[in-house]
DNA sequence: TATGAATGAGTGTTCATTCAT
DNA sequence: AATGAATGAACACTCATTCAT
């Protein structure tokens, strides 16, 4: 009978117990995949208990499904606030290339969790309304750099904002998910701190004369 | 209606075995990565005993090492096989973008397979021998097209050939490996024969502006 | 009509279930020795699911090593009961001598799994700390009643009290653990009650003759 | 067509095939019991072929019981080949015990085949004649010598010669085949040369003192 | 709200044995 | 006489999920 401390009880705990399993769900989804994830892993990480999983996310499914979900509305809250309409639209671009390219390196869950949804054909991404809210405003972005660009003079007009979306990802998800056959392959540390400047250059090089008016 | 040399039988159709085997596996592995992978499945699919599958291969771990080191090498084989130095550098540049495309869009499993391995951190290339040779013959590829085309005038000086061949691969590979979340956050089908074709051109596109002369 | 105290059942169940799982491992390796003793015959005679094996004991081998412990302990707690330090050492001895081989008669698991560890070059009793603790106290007492009979005149000096512990142990061990073959070869049923008898009292001659002073 | 050195082609090969087979079957059963044996071991270190073992010994059973049964007939050969009755008796006796001392030290395997033997209830013993015949002229042999014993005076009367057999048998035995769990619970190397010296000086006292005349 | 106990269907792997030549 | 290829049944072990409290 004791009382306990604040005046709605369980309920603070309760949200914090489900932050606490999205958060070990995030590291184990990202480390093995859907597949290879382990509920009692999560549960351990969580220290949760194993049924409270169930309680809150009724499946690892819909367990992996929150949390990619999660995943994407970061990164898409994270690119908003990044505020580019008020920069000139070629330091836009650049920093939106930058960006993206920092919240791959310092997210690199992300990337994994994204592979892992691909691999099983994106169906838990498409029971999911929050994405698509979150993505309209993204993909207007670009659109929006490109157009003020286009009237500035800075860009060419007639490049396809999607696939310079698509690319600017591209050029940055590749390099990193890929790093660890890369490595192999090119017989380069593709990790070192030199390497990953040169390939943001490289990057940036790519995109601005990509779209710079001729 | 050629005879084709049946002599050794018995030999032959061990040989005829672990081809099966490794067919079932290439397309189970890129199915469900390797974790997801089920043993089973491939000796049903190889008309194989499940038992066959261990004598030859040892591990479904090292069954994957097979199946992945064959497909680096069937598609470093068939780079070779383009035989662009006979092509003046712009056009072989060009080729190279295509063929990557292509081989991309026509052996889809490649890029699951990769992917696979790097959600292993490449565990199973580094030990693969096979790999570092067909890699190397690779790699310079770019390099001598970039050299002749500086020295044609066609393309400017500085081009890292490493970074060229990553965005090479990066645009063609991040569009099609992502294509199930892509098309729900951009909204577009990402596989109709149009979307593909304006992909093409986009990424030669992007790789022209990137090496042309100034 | 006693009341069990049933405050916990969960945790008492948990109790019993390792016990119930331990009780038929028992049976089973002693049956068939640590290599071919079945987890689905325990799990069954357990009537427990084989995941709680799994649960508690991690291993086959060291749910094996767990049966070691436990019947090496009972041993040995059974031989300290018998408080031989109370009698005087002729019969301290031949009490000794008839509880080992009344507890081999009764515990045949016991001599199954010593011959199944010794098998497997005793790698599990050297992982284990609770034996060298219960060894220690055992060794000790043959060494005990011998350096009584010899002050009291019954016994002769000299006799290693360490040789005479294995002696003891072996003329009933050999015996019993042979018993089928022996049947055989010397063409007489071992177990029959008279053949039981005579072989006690032949074992208690032979050490009563090979201690007794001259 | 080179030909071969003998007049009937294969056949002292075939002989040959049998003894390497069962020379490797020995190793292996004697290692890992009939149960942990492995064809493929006995099949790869007989350099035979695995189908040779089943063409002639129809089973891994049947093999293992060849191995037992020629197991038994030369312990029981060489036990004849000491000709102990041109000894006296207490002579006869001591070299008795030497022997079978010696012969479990020398062969191992032997131990540990009767104790797998056992583990399945003597049931390949059971179907052999072989077995039967040689069995009766060990039994007799320390029933010889204790009746010359104790005609010359050396023994007493009245000691069960089967008793007496297993007894010698039991405490060289038991040491042997338990060497492993006794190096633990007695905390003393069991198989080093001095350890052994001592036990085998301790087991003629222990039969010595068990018939001499009072 | 929280939890430890329990489970059935499946996973990779192994084995003695037989087939086909 | 000899062999490499093939197999089906079984094995130890694992997993997401539910029960009972």
């Amino acid at each position: 009978m004791t009382v306990k401390s604040t005046s709605k009880p369980g309920t603070r705990s309760a949200e914090a117990t489900q932050a606490r399993i999205l958060a070990a769900a995030k590291i184990e989804f990202a480390k093995n995949g859907l597949g290879g994830a382990r509920v009692d892993v999560i549960a351990e990480r969580s220290k949760a208990n194993k049924r409270m999983i169930y309680h809150y996310f009724n499946s690892k499914e819909e367990l992996f499904q929150c949390v990619l979900e999660d995943a994407y509305v970061d990164i898409r809250t994270a690119e908003q606030d990044l505020d580019l309409n008020h920069l000139p639209p070629v330091d836009a671009l650049e920093s939106l290339i930058r960006f993206t390219w920092e919240y791959y390196l310092k997210n690199p869950e992300f990337i994994t969790l994204v592979n892992s949804e691909n691999l099983h054909k994106a169906k838990h991404l498409k029971k999911s309304r929050v994405i698509r809210a979150v993505s309209q405003r993204f993909v207007s972005m670009v659109g929006e750099i490109l157009d003020r660009g286009v009237k500035s003079g800075d860009f060419r007009a007639g490049v396809d904002p999607v696939q310079l979306n698509i690319t600017i990802a591209a050029i940055g998800y590749y390099y990193l998910t890929n790093r660890f056959t890369g490595s192999i392959v090119f017989g380069r540390d593709f990790m070192v701190a030199e390497a990953l400047a040169e390939r943001l250059d490289f990057n940036i090089e790519t995109i601005m004369r990509l779209v710079q008016a001729d």
